[in-house]
DNA sequence: GATTCATATGAAATCTATTTCATACATCTA
DNA sequence: TAGATGTATGAAATAGATTTCATATGAATC
């Protein structure tokens, strides 16, 4: 029974910098900078979460210059977004309450 | 710009054992010791791991005499491994040979 | 209401993941 | 090819999550 494959998967969500790159990502794709710019964050903690993301295939790369643009699988993470959104306001009303304490 | 609850509901699926859990729940709701038993695992693990799950409303659970059965949210989770196996045989060669190494 | 069975809880110990910082590598331009 | 810009990497420090173990709580039975 191998299922490594789904917390290594979710792992690599389960981290509030990564779900930000995601959000940003969703809307354009963008170089390791723009988005440290976007998200004031240092540069290699970007590459880091960048990296894992892209060994799971979330992200996309591509060389354009000196700038590597990275950009979002939609194909898997808008409908997992989405199950999730539907999901919270169905289930998780205790979910909803932890956001406004984290806030 | 608050999505804690994405992260938050994937760290509780970002786990061997919360993985394992679900695994058997998706076959039979079941008790705690059942689980246990089932999994090999010591029962405080499980009822700390149970605990977090049902926060986010990933299972659900009804008493039973003595006993609370453990049922998975079947209507979030099951469309939610589906996204992940379709990505993975589409996109995920890198998390197949990663599998391949931790057996 | 004492005992037993089933589960939950708290806190310390342990394990894993993220962050930081210094530095290396790659690409472009003068 | 030296310098500048953009990104990646490794390793130590740190932060967070899981595990363990002892114990508490709750439900049923006698």
């Amino acid at each position: 029974m191998n299922q490594n494959k789904y917390y290594i998967f979710f792992g690599n969500l389960a981290n509030p910098l990564k779900v930000e790159i995601i959000s940003e990502l969703k809307e354009n794709e963008m170089s390791v900078l723009e988005l440290a710019k976007k998200l004031d964050v240092e540069q290699s903690k970007l590459s880091h979460a960048l990296k894992s993301l892209k060994h799971c295939s979330i992200v996309n790369v591509k060389q354009e210059g000196k700038k590597r643009i990275y950009s979002l699988n939609k194909e898997t993470i808008l409908p997992m977004l989405e199950i999730i959104d539907k999901h919270e306001s169905k289930f998780c009303k205790e979910c909803k309450a932890m956001e406004a304490r984290k806030k």
